[in-house]
DNA sequence: GTGGTCACG
DNA sequence: ACGTACGTGACCACT
């Protein structure tokens, strides 16, 4: 018989500091419970325990046992966050069977150590799991303890831990009685520290002898002396310091066989919860036991019985309004009491491009298949991912299935085609009626869904690349990085991984002696801000940052370029719709959105995204938008002027804060302007201005505090969305999108900071997201019905790049600046640069 | 899989 | 006492 026994307290804990704020979307802490499964069930199939306990402290406020728990129910409480996690916890393992013991009066290390003493007797195997060294005093040949540290568990068998400490186990009580723990107030010999003790255990072997023998020993005086003094202490203390084994439970092993888990419940209850991932280790299916009537959502549920038959060709023009999933190459359309489906590729294009309104789960996709065949996507209605994004920009996975379980919408039919259908319906009636409410209806129909198509011919149509170029570049750079290579081997005496931070740690602060700066969680920081700083100690710095430079071009730029060139010799990149906490879109395979510019080298790059013959890029980025919105978004008077004037606006700020005419302002004023007027977009620090302009902290402070004197409007705007963001949990950008910020409702002050700093900055950046967003979907617009023969390929957040036939370049680059700088009206105006070249590099000017 | 680093807006 | 600006994605080393 096999018995884990979990010291829950211990784990929950280290689960709860190990991992990351979590929460559902109605802020519900999960981390701890994440964490804590986690450690379960990895330990759980290390051992296939055939009996498993979990213990509780429980502790009564008059009755206690012994003074330590005392003194810890006195302790300053465990933080909101992971008590509030504390009961779901219990629930689950009651859910999951297991048996939870909570015993008045007695900790959970108590409750272990009497199962454990239980099983020891009795000739069973007792596995106790917990994050808590004093548990190690359990260890025997039939106790084992299973050390959860930050990093792995360690297995702690008598012979471990023989090697670790150099003395039995049960001698780690002698142990802390002399050295005390200051956590569980437990006194110990004053002046008797880790190392002392320990030798002193190793030497008499127990308290007891130790008493016995010691003014006689070979000790030195001093030594006695605390001895003698902290006699009665180490007494008592090894009283605290042990480990209850006969708390009155019931320790019978047989009693701890798991019962069988309510799999219904644990589904429900983690679908709750959002824990999705958490559902797939267990093994239970996110639907499971949720085909109830109980469970149907209040709206009428359409028909569970259709008729399946193939979708003809005959039957498309009569459709009015379906939902459709499309996957793998098979389509299966609902029509009230019919469902069709469909394998023949030109029988889906044609049911793609019919007339009738369609919902479905992945519209970006559906727009290039119908588009590899020069085809369309006609009347898209709803797309369930895009809804679910919009209702909350932090999730991870907007799949119909986990969206359902999301929002409890369950629907059940012997058919499986059916029962997808029927769930994405009725999961976007839950998700669109929960949109109107919050006032995202337009958002929804007139931003994202139009920018669906926009994104899908983007990515459809691609961007040219001089491959030969790439290549060459490539070499050119192998040979730079082999020369960087060989001078800093010289210079360090020998090889060694550049690449490898731990090892340049090694090199540049051990080896050749550089005052190392900052330190991470590994090591040695050895960042190019770090490295900047060193850079005239010692040649081997500005050859590391040139190695750092050139392997970067190489791997990432090349290499993963090269990666991705399709057959028609072109890259299409993945556009992101539902990625971002903002609202922006991002890019990936490859990631088009960082490709260098502002190095000379990296920016060599651009030179090989081209137009084809006959054809040429244009390129327009917004100037200054995330300042313009804030501007428009305050109202602030002085700000709005600045902009109206048209001179630059940096120095124009440096003018206003220092209070001179622009024309005194100095190169260096106008830059720390420009770090001020960044910091105001990512919610300001004067910490972090300070580093930035490389000034004293209390320098920085009075930035902050003139520039917001002079535009007052800011510190107002930015207070109001603080509070509001407090109140509301969430933020709103111009255009109705929001943001949840759960941090704000943490305890923990840097959290608390950090979400003060999301609630200024995304209204700002998720404006600004929305307004190129519009503004492409009416270049595209404008494109099409005009008939120009150019069209969008990339967007950069702030910059939008048509490829373009050369004889209408004029004609689209009006287009583009016209529709970007037109696309709403605002109180301050939006500027537009526009350029034309042949590539990247030459169309940005 | 995570952390460090660095490319972009 | 501690760590410190917003939003991304890719690559490498290391566990």
């Amino acid at each position: 018989m096999k018995l884990l026994a979990i010291d829950g307290n211990s784990i929950l804990n280290r689960a709860f500091y190990g991992i990351r704020l979590l929460s559902n979307k109605k802020g519900v802490f999960t981390n701890a419970i994440f964490g804590f499964m986690n450690i379960y069930l990895k330990n759980f199939s290390d051992v296939r325990p055939d009996a498993v306990a979990v213990a509780f402290d429980l502790r009564s406020p008059t009755f206690r046992h012994k003074a330590a728990s005392y003194y810890k129910a006195n302790r300053k409480g465990m933080p909101e966050e992971l008590a509030q996690q504390l009961p779901l916890v219990k629930e689950l393992l009651g859910l999951m069977g297991i048996k939870v013991i909570e015993c008045e009066g007695y900790e959970a290390d108590d409750v272990l150590g009497t199962l454990s003493k239980a099983c020891s007797d009795k000739g069973d195997h007792c596995y106790v799991l917990t994050g808590d060294r004093d548990s190690l005093q359990l260890i025997d040949d039939n106790v084992t303890v299973l050390l959860a540290t930050n990093k792995e568990t360690i297995n702690y068998t008598p012979g471990r831990f023989m090697e670790d400490y150099g003395f039995e186990p049960i001698k780690l009580i002698d142990l802390k009685a002399l050295m005390g723990d200051s956590s569980d107030n437990i006194p110990g010999v004053a002046g008797i520290g880790e190392k002392t003790a320990s030798s002193l255990i190793k030497e008499f072997g127990s308290l007891e002898e130790l008493y016995e023998k010691y003014e006689d020993s070979g000790l030195t005086k001093g030594v006695k002396a605390k001895l003698a003094n902290g006699a009665d202490y180490a007494k008592e203390s090894k009283w605290l310091a042990t480990i209850v084994r006969d708390a009155p439970i019931d320790s019978d092993p047989e009693s701890y066989i798991p019962a069988a888990p309510d799999n219904a419940g644990i589904s429900r209850f983690l679908s709750e919860l959002e824990m999705f991932k958490l559902l797939d280790k267990l093994g239970v299916s996110a639907t499971e036991g949720t085909n109830e009537a109980a469970d149907q959502t209040e709206e009428a549920a359409p028909a569970i019985d259709a008729a399946v038959s193939p979708l003809t060709a005959e039957i498309i023009p009569g459709l009015k309004e379906v939902s459709y999933l499309l996957r793998d190459g098979k389509l299966s359309v609902r029509d009230g009491s019919n469902v069709y489906t469909a394998d023949d590729k030109s029988l889906i294009l044609d049911f793609l491009s019919s007339e009738c309104a369609k919902d479905t789960d992945d519209a970006k996709a559906h727009y290039r298949y119908a588009m590899a065949e020069g085809r369309e996507l006609v009347n898209l209605k709803n797309d369930a991912a895009i809804c679910g994004y919009l209702l909350n920009t932090s999730a991870s996975d907007y799949a119909v299935d986990k969206l359902c379980a999301e929002y409890s919408v369950h629907y059940y039919s012997e058919n499986g085609e059916l029962a997808d259908l029927l769930s994405l319906e009725g999961l976007i009636r839950k998700l669109r009626s929960i949109i109107d409410k919050e006032g995202m209806t337009s958002l929804l129909e007139n931003v994202e869904l139009p920018l669906t198509e926009v994104l899908a011919s983007m990515e459809d149509i691609g961007i040219c690349i001089n491959k030969q170029g790439v290549e060459d570049f490539g070499v050119r750079l192998s040979e730079m990085i082999e020369e960087t290579q060989q001078m800093i081997y010289d210079e360090a005496g020998h090889e060694f991984n550049i690449s490898s931070p731990k090892q340049l740690g090694v090199v540049l602060f051990e080896e050749l002696g550089l005052p190392a700066k900052k330190k991470t969680k590994s090591g040695y920081s050895t960042n190019a801000e770090v490295l900047e700083e060193l850079r005239n100690q010692s040649p081997i710095v500005d050859n590391v940052l040139k190695y750092r430079q050139y392997t970067k071009l190489n791997s990432t730029y090349v290499a993963g370029l090269l990666d991705n060139i399709a057959p028609d010799g072109r890259i299409h990149t993945w556009f992101r719709q539902t990625e971002t906490r903002t609202g922006r879109i991002s890019s990936t395979e490859p990631n088009m959105q960082n490709i260098p510019v502002r190095t000379e080298l990296g920016a060599e790059m651009r030179k090989f995204f081209t137009a084809p013959e006959g054809k040429t890029l244009v390129d327009a980025d917004y100037s200054q938008i995330e300042l313009r919105v804030m501007a428009h978004l305050c109202g602030d008077k002085n700000m709005i002027g600045a902009f109206t004037s048209g001179e630059d606006i940096h120095t124009s700020t440096a003018a206003q804060v220092f209070d001179m005419p622009s024309i005194m302002v100095t190169p260096e004023m106008r830059s720390a302007a420009k770090a001020v007027n960044f910091g105001i977009i990512y919610g300001i620090g004067a910490f972090s201005l300070s580093k930035d302009i490389n000034t004293s902290v209390a320098q920085a402070k009075k930035y902050i505090a003139d520039y917001l004197a002079r535009f007052p409007k800011v510190k107002e705007f930015m207070d109001t969305t603080v509070d509001n963001a407090i109140k509301d949990g969430c933020v709103t950008t111009m255009f109705g999108r929001k943001r949840r910020i759960p941090e704000l409702a943490s305890s923990n002050k840097m959290l608390q900071a950090a979400g003060k700093r999301i609630a200024m900055n995304t209204p700002v950046q998720g404006t600004a997201a929305d307004l190129i967003k519009i503004a492409m979907i009416n270049v595209y617009r404008r494109l099409k019905a005009e008939k120009i023969d150019a069209k969008l390929i990339l967007q950069v957040h702030d910059e939008l790049i048509l490829e373009s036939a050369v004889d209408c370049a004029d004609r689209a680059s009006e287009i583009l600046r016209e529709e970007m700088q037109n696309v709403c009206d605002m109180k301050v105006p939006l500027a537009v640069d526009v350029h034309t070249g042949y590539s990247w590099f030459d169309a940005k000017g």
